[in-house]
RNA sequence: UGUCCCAUGGUGUAAUUGGCAACACGUCUGAUUUUGGUUCAGAAGAGUCUAGGUUCGACCCCUAGUGGGACAACCA
C-alpha cells in the first residue's frame, strides 16, 4: 500500500463511512451475516473492462480487504451467444494487475447450472414457475406498461407437472430456440414490471464458452445472480443502480429457493467528463475503427489506461477518491489525471528528450569537442541517482522554446536573451537562420564558459531553463500525443446528437521527428520517464529496434500555457 | 399519467440532529525552484433544490412541490 493510499484510508477510517460501510456496519451490530463480509465482482465475458469497471472492483475487494473478508471473481457467463473466452482471459489479466487477488475463488455462473436447473424444478413444483408458448413479442405485450397492469399469460395455470415434463424436455432440446420459456409465476399487476412473471430460463442452442453443448436452456440474470451469490455465501452484493428495480425480484427468488440470503446494495456508477463509458458505445469505437483497439491509449478501458501509461496504484487512488454514493454525476478528468501525475511525479525518471526540434548551434564551443554533464535522475527521489548528458555545440531545443517576438511573460529564448540549458551552461541567441519561406530553422547562439552547472561562476541571472539533446548524441523516436478522445463533456448526454459527433480530431497526434537522450535505452523498455517539461511517457508496444515509440500518458501542468492562452 | 431512487461550493464526496458546513480536484495570489513541474503559504467560491412541519435547535426527521434518474430485452 502506497502511502497516499495508507493516507486516504487512515482519514477514511478515523473520519466517516460510505453508506455501503455503514451498511456492513449495522449488519455486523445485528449479527446478520455473523460479522462476515463477502464480496463478489461478478464482470460477464462479453467485453473489455474500462475504467467504471476499475471503481466496483475497488470497491468489491476494497470492502473485503477492509472487514477480513473475500471477495470472488465471478463470470455471470449465462448467455452463450455474447460470451468468449477472449473477454474471460482479458478480465482475468486486468484484475490482476489492478492489484487485486482471488486466490482460488474464480467461479462462473456456468459452475452452476446444474443446480440452478434444480432450483428452477423446485420452483416449478411449488407452483411458482411455468413454461409459457407464447411467442416474446406476444408475452412482451401482456407485460403492460409501467403506468398499466398486465394480463396473465393462458399458459400460466399449466400443472407442476406439465411444467416439469416441458421444462426438462426444453432441456432435453425437443423445442426450438425461443418457441417455450420458463416464467416465474409472481404478479403481472405489479408496478414493479421486472415482478410481471418475468422469464428466468430460456432457450438457446449456442455452444457454451465453458459448458459446450451439455445444455439447450440457459437462465436468465434475474434468476441465476441471487443464486449464485446465495451458493459462494455472499454476504453483499453490490452492483450498480439500475438493478434497484431488480432488488425485488432478486430478494423474490431467493426467498423461494435458499436459505442463505445476501444483501444486495446499488451505487451510481462511474461516469468520466470527455468520455463514454457504456460498451455499447465503446465496442462501437472499436468496430467503427475510430480507435485502434480495445486497448487504444485514447480507450477508458482498463488495458487502454495500461497502454497509455496509468499505473494501478493512480486508478486505485482515484477509484478511493470519488468515493460511492447512490447518486450519479460525472467526476471531471482532472481527478484522473491528477492521480496519475501524483503517482509518476513521485516515480517516474527524468529524461530530456525533444519533440519538436529546433537546431541550434553554439559559435564559440568547440567543433569536435564534448563533455558529460551530470543529471539528476528523479528531483522527488535522491535515491534515484544521476546520470550524464552529453553536450556538444550543435543541440535541438524544442521549438516553442523560442520566440522572435516574445510577449512579455515569455522568458525562454529570444534574439539577445538569454536562457540556462538544463544541467549545461547559459547561452545566448546572436542570430536566427530562416529559409527562404522564412521559417526559422537555426539558432546561432553563443555560451557563457562561466556558466556552466555545478560551477557557474557568471553570475548572470536567467529567468529561463530549457530542455535538450546534442544532435550527435541523441536518438531518433517516435511520439504519440494524446488528447481526449472527446471534445464534449458529456459526449452522450445530448438527446439529439449522437456522441461519435463530438469526436476530436485531435486526440492523437503523431510525431515521428522526436529526439531522446542516448542514455535511454530504449529497447525492451517497462519504466515510464519523464520527459522534462513536457510530461509523463511510457513505451509502448509497437515500438521496434529501429522506431521506438512513446506514448504520452499525461502532460505536465502547464502554467505557461494558461498565460499564453494555448490551453488544450 | 404509475412505482422506486436521488438532490450539499465549478466537480466529486463529508458532516454521533446541537458551534450558518469539512476534504479532494479545479480556479486564483504569492514564495521557492537549473522542469512555467514539484513543494510551500494563502484566497475566492455553497448557507445545503423550494415551501411547510416536528424540535429549544434541522444538511440530517416528516409532508408536499420542483428538478434529475431508473423501470415495459427470451441482455447483464
Amino acid at each position: 500500500m502506497s502511502a497516499t493510499e495508507r493516507n486516504i484510508e487512515e482519514r477514511g477510517e478515523r473520519k466517516s463511512l460510505n453508506f455501503i460501510e455503514q451498511i456492513i456496519e449495522e449488519h455486523n451490530k445485528s449479527e446478520r451475516f455473523n460479522q462476515k463480509v463477502h464480496t463478489r465482482f461478478p464482470p460477464e465475458p462479453n467485453g473489455y473492462l474500462h475504467i467504471g469497471h476499475a471503481k466496483s472492483i475497488c470497491l468489491n475487494f476494497g470492502l473485503a480487504n477492509k472487514y477480513n473478508g473475500k471477495c470472488n471473481l465471478r463470470f455471470d457467463d449465462t448467455n452463450p451467444a455474447t460470451e468468449d473466452v477472449e473477454y474471460v482471459d482479458s478480465i482475468r489479466e486486468d484484475v490482476h494487475w489492478l492489484g487485486f487477488d482471488w486466490q482460488d475463488r474464480e467461479f462462473y455462473a456456468s459452475d452452476y447450472f446444474g443446480q440452478l436447473y434444480d432450483f428452477a424444478c423446485s420452483l416449478i413444483k411449488k407452483g411458482l414457475a411455468y413454461v409459457d408458448d407464447q411467442p416474446s413479442d406476444e408475452i412482451a405485450r401482456q407485460k403492460g406498461t409501467p403506468t398499466q397492469p398486465g394480463t396473465e399469460s393462458p399458459f400460466r395455470s399449466r400443472t407442476p407437472e406439465e411444467n416439469l415434463d416441458l421444462f426438462e424436455r426444453m432441456k432435453n432440446g425437443e423445442f426450438a430456440e425461443g418457441s417455450k420459456i420458463l416464467r416465474a409465476k409472481i404478479d403481472m399487476s405489479s408496478p414493479n414490471m421486472h415482478m410481471r412473471d418475468p422469464a428466468i430460463y430460456r432457450i438457446r442452442k449456442t455452444p457454451h464458452h465453458r459448458t459446450g453443448g451439455a445444455w439447450n436452456i440457459y437462465p436468465m440474470y434475474d434468476f441465476a445472480h441471487g443464486l449464485s451469490d446465495s451458493i459462494e455465501g455472499i454476504t453483499h452484493s453490490i452492483c450498480t443502480l439500475e438493478f434497484e428495480v431488480h432488488r425485488p425480484l432478486y430478494e423474490w427468488i431467493n426467498n423461494q429457493l435458499v436459505d442463505h440470503k445476501p444483501q444486495q446494495i446499488e451505487f451510481a456508477r462511474l461516469n468520466l467528463s470527455y468520455t463514454v463509458m457504456s460498451k455499447r458505445k465503446l465496442k462501437e469505437l472499436v468496430e467503427g475503427k475510430y480507435v485502434k483497439g480495445w486497448d487504444d491509449p485514447r480507450m477508458p478501458t482498463i488495458c487502454g489506461l495500461r497502454r497509455r501509461g496509468y499505473t494501478p496504484e493512480s486508478i486505485r487512488n482515484f477509484s478511493e477518491r470519488i468515493g460511492v454514493a447512490r447518486r450519479d454525476g460525472i467526476i471531471d478528468l482532472a481527478l484522473l489525471e491528477h492521480s496519475i501525475r501524483e503517482d509518476l511525479n513521485r516515480r517516474a525518471s527524468r529524461v530530456m528528450s525533444v519533440l519538436d526540434p529546433l537546431k541550434v548551434t553554439l559559435v564559440n564551443y568547440p567543433e569536435n569537442y564534448s563533455e558529460e554533464v551530470k543529471a539528476i535522475n528523479n528531483p522527488e527521489d535522491p535515491e534515484a541517482g544521476t546520470r550524464n548528458v552529453t553536450f556538444t555545440h550543435e543541440l535541438y531545443i524544442e521549438r516553442e522554446d523560442f520566440m522572435e517576438n516574445p510577449p512579455k511573460k515569455f522568458f525562454r529564448l529570444s534574439p539577445g536573451g538569454m536562457v540556462r540549458l538544463k544541467y549545461a551552461y547559459i547561452i545566448k541567441c546572436l542570430d536566427v537562420v530562416k529559409d527562404d519561406h522564412g521559417n526559422i530553422i537555426e539558432l546561432k547562439c553563443e555560451y557563457i564558459p562561466e556558466s556552466k552547472s555545478g560551477n557557474d561562476t557568471s553570475n548572470i541571472k536567467v529567468k529561463g531553463t530549457l530542455h535538450w539533446v546534442s544532435i550527435a548524441h541523441s536518438q531518433q523516436i517516435e511520439v504519440r500525443i494524446y488528447d481526449r478522445l472527446f471534445m464534449d463533456e458529456e459526449p452522450d448526454g445530448h438527446k439529439d446528437k449522437d456522441f461519435k459527433d463530438f469526436l476530436n480530431p485531435e486526440s492523437l497526434k503523431i510525431l515521428k521527428n522526436c529526439f531522446l537522450e542516448q542514455s535511454v535505452n530504449t529497447v525492451d523498455l517497462k519504466q515510464r520517464f519523464q520527459f522534462e517539461r513536457k510530461g509523463y511517457f511510457c513505451h509502448d508496444k509497437d515500438s521496434s529496434v529501429s522506431n521506438p515509440v512513446f506514448n504520452l500518458t499525461v502532460p505536465l501542468r502547464d502554467s505557461w500555457a494558461k498565460i499564453s492562452g494555448n490551453v488544450n
